[in-house]
DNA sequence: GGAGAATAGTTTCATTTGAAACTAATTTCA
DNA sequence: TGAAATTAGTTTCAAATGAAACTATTCTCC
């Protein structure tokens, strides 16, 4: 029986989520500084735009959960290193067109099987239908 | 069939992992920053606190996932609004010893009902045995 | 007993982050 | 048309965060 005039922090929801994504964020974060240079903005930036090549700097905040900002400084990051090609839109001279440059794609390459390998330890410690869930109920959590 | 080449962000493990704890962290930090005038770190140190009053800045840390710099800031903030109690141990003199005072106990009286509230609100998206299952799941992917 | 290692907690300094202001270009519509 | 509003992206400034150094005290064990 839950005592309902004190929260227990290791039960609370919140702080659950939260401890978990530290832990998985935190390796992952110290991976891909270790291995590539390369923060995590910097890194969702490369996987949008392995996805979605040609997009603007918009449209990759749209599609990785970062505000345009965040985009902003991670795609200056990258275009230092020449991990990123930038041009104009013709037809729109404010939009900037992304892609990554070979020396990015070659990153992305290396990185992806890494990520995946972690993602698949992750993903050892549930069953095929305890991963369903978790996905799912992630996504619930995520609506505002 | 996923690409092996390519991963698509919105169903990489870490990345709804962070998704989700982006969107419920926010939310509640703004209701306890905008209700109660706290942050999350101070939010934690209260509530380790009315679960164990008593005990020393490292054991807060010990039970909250932050470090000691993270409780040393936030419990510095928390005495300057006379929401705890500090006495130095008399045992050991390196040691002090928090509790919330009376302010901070009619706070967290406060905060309680809104916390559990939301968390409330967030299970509702689930069935009982979804909401398990992810605690479960949650647990383990926090594992080093 | 006391030198050196360990521990509790704070402070400092550099980096990251966030919000708001800003620049430049485009769109709207009177 | 062209003034006002909107949009894309960058910069600025303040606050939050993290790592390392620091202070004070206690423990270890010769």
């Amino acid at each position: 029986m839950t005592d309902p005039e004190i929260i227990d922090l290791p039960n609370f929801l919140p702080y659950r989520l939260a401890v978990a994504t530290d832990a998985v964020s935190g390796h992952l974060a110290r991976r891909y500084r270790e291995e590539f240079d390369l923060s995590i903005p910097e890194w969702r930036v490369m996987a949008v735009l392995a996805r979605y090549p040609g997009i603007s700097a918009g449209e990759v905040a749209a599609r990785s959960a970062m505000d345009k900002v965040q985009v902003s400084r991670a795609v200056a990051q990258l275009l230092g290193r020449g991990h990123l090609d930038r041009r104009a839109d013709r037809s729109d001279r404010r939009r900037t067109v992304l892609t990554l440059s070979d020396s990015g794609a070659a990153i992305y390459r290396r990185i992806v099987p890494m990520a995946r390998a972690y993602e698949h330890d992750l993903f050892a410690r549930l069953t095929p239908a305890e991963a369903d869930i978790l996905m799912q109920a992630l996504a619930r959590l995520s609506q505002p």
